[in-house]
DNA sequence: CAGTGGTCTAGACCACCAC
DNA sequence: TGGTGGTCTAGACCACTGC
C-alpha cells in the first residue's frame, strides 16, 4: 500500500475510493477505472480491490454492470414524510395520486407505482397484527411496486382484512380521491392513529430482486398500522427500502 | 459444497449457520467450530467460511474475539418509544430517570448511562440546525454515552445553544426532576414540537470504537430537534445506535 | 473474442488469546 | 506454544458485456 496502514488494505482502498468519488473525481454515473488498474495504482491484488468495492457496493455509492464496470451512482437521497403523508392536508392536496409521488418529486425524479390487488394468506406475523386466524385467506393484499424514474426504490405490501375490504373500492387498484385513507373513513372504520417501526435488516431474496440489491445491502422495513377509535388495527402495511436511500423524517408536537 | 449452488458459496455457507443459529444449534454466548473446521464440514476453503462469517458479523448474529473463536451473540431487541418518550406522563414517570431506562429494563437489561458536558464548537450541521454561526463555541454538549448490562449500545450528543443553557440546570450533569424537557420549559423555552429524521449510514470511527462494531456494521442515526413555539430550534441530538440491535417505534394520531 | 467483475483456493503471515 | 480469526496474494475459472 501506498499509504499509513492503520487498518486493513481493502478499507484503505475504499476510503480512498470514497473519498475520490465524494471529491467528484469520478462522477456520477461515470464508470471506476477497471479492477486490474485499481490494484496496479494501489499496489494491491485484484481480490482486494474488489473487496474494498464490496464495501462501496453495500454503502450504496456504486454499482455494478458485469462486463461492463463498476458505475459510481447518483445517490439522491429520497425523504419519506413519515408523518405529514397523512395529514387530512396531505390528503386533499394529493388528491388521489399519494405522497410517494410528492416524495419523488421533491427528490426531483419520477415517480411510477405498480398496485395490484389480490385475496392471500397473509404472513403470520400480518394476520397477528391484525388479529385474524392464521393460515386463511383472510386480508386484501395492495401489492405496491414503487420506482423513481424507473429505477426500484420501495416494495410495499398494504394487507385489509378481506371483511372491510371485499367489494369496496379498497379492493379496486384506483382507490379514489384522497387515497385508502380517505375510504376507510367512508366504510366507518376511519383510522384514528398510526404506528409504525422502523427497522434494519438484511434483504430478502425477493427485495434484493425487485430492489436490485447487490451483495449484503440492508433494507429499511417500515411495520405501518393503522388503528381505528376501537383500536382495531384495519391495515397492516410492510414498507421495504434500500436503506442507503431513504430518510425517514417524523413530526409531532408535545404538550 | 455438499448442497446446491444457486448463490455463492460464502453466502450458502452464510446462510447454514444462520440457520443452525436460529434453530438453536447454537445458543447464545457458545462459541462456533474454528474456521478450518467449519472448511472441512462445507467443503470450502478457509477464506470462504470467513468471509460468511463476515456476513453474519454485519447482521449481529455473532461478534469475535480474536484469539478465542467466533460467539453467538444474545440478540435482545431494544424498542426505542420514539414519541412516547417525550410525554408529559412519561417524563412524569420517569422523574428524571430518562426514558433510555425504560426501554432497556423493558427489554430485560439494565441500563446505565455517563454523561458529560462541555463547551464545543459544534459541527457544521448543527450549528445550522441551531441557526447559529459556525466554528464558534456557541454550544453546550450533553455527551451521554448508554449501556445495556454494560454493553455500550447509543451514542448520543445532544446540543444545546450556550445562551440558552450557560449557568442553568442544562449545563449540569443531573439535570433534574422531569429531564432536561422539563428544563427547557422552565427556562421559558418549551419545546412544544419534535422532528426526527432517521438514516442508516456506515459506522464513524468513533463509533465504531464506543459502541463495538467490526466489519461494517451500520448504524442508524436519529437527528432530533425540540423546536419551541416560535419556531426556534433549542435543541439537537443526534442518536446513534447499532443497526442491528433496535427497532424505533413511532405513534401519533391523525385527523 | 477481449475485457469486465464475481468468486474460490492454497498458502502464507500476523495479532491475539489461553495454557 | 498452539489455536484462534484477519488479512493478503497469485492464480485461476466463470458469467456477462460489447465489439
Amino acid at each position: 500500500m501506498s499509504v499509513e496502514s492503520p487498518q486493513s488494505e481493502y478499507r484503505q482502498v475504499a476510503k480512498l475510493l470514497r473519498d475520490a468519488i465524494e471529491r467528484g473525481e469520478y462522477a456520477p454515473g461515470a464508470v471506476l477505472p477497471p479492477e486490474p488498474e485499481l490494484a496496479e495504482r494501489y499496489k494491491v491484488s485484484r481480490p482486494t480491490v474488489n473487496r474494498a468495492l464490496t464495501i462501496l457496493r453495500a454503502e450504496g455509492l456504486v454499482r455494478v454492470q458485469r462486463g461492463r464496470g463498476t458505475i459510481v451512482r447518483s445517490i439522491p437521497v429520497i425523504r419519506r414524510e413519515s408523518t405529514a403523508r397523512y395529514d387530512r392536508a396531505a390528503r386533499e392536496r394529493n388528491d388521489g395520486r399519494g405522497a410517494f409521488d410528492s416524495e419523488i418529486r421533491a427528490a426531483g425524479m419520477t415517480p411510477r407505482s405498480e398496485v395490484t390487488v389480490d385475496r392471500v394468506i397473509p404472513p403470520p406475523a400480518v394476520a397477528h397484527a391484525l388479529n385474524l386466524p392464521e393460515g386463511e385467506p383472510n386480508t386484501i393484499v395492495r401489492m405496491r411496486r414503487m420506482y423513481a424514474n424507473d429505477v426500484p426504490v420501495q416494495l410495499a405490501p398494504s394487507y385489509i382484512p378481506a371483511d372491510i375490504a371485499e367489494g369496496t373500492p379498497l379492493a379496486e387498484v384506483d382507490s379514489g380521491p384522497g387515497g385508502i385513507i380517505s375510504r376507510f373513513a367512508d366504510l366507518g372504520h376511519a383510522q384514528v392513529r398510526i404506528t409504525e417501526s422502523v427497522r434494519v435488516r438484511r434483504a430478502t431474496e425477493n427485495e434484493q430482486d425487485f430492489l436490485q440489491l447487490d451483495g449484503e445491502q440492508p433494507v429499511i422495513e417500515i411495520w405501518h398500522t393503522g388503528w381505528t377509535a376501537e383500536d382495531r388495527a384495519v391495515e397492516v402495511a410492510v414498507h421495504s427500502v434500500p436503506a442507503y436511500l431513504w430518510v425517514l423524517d417524523y413530526a409531532w408536537p408535545i404538550d
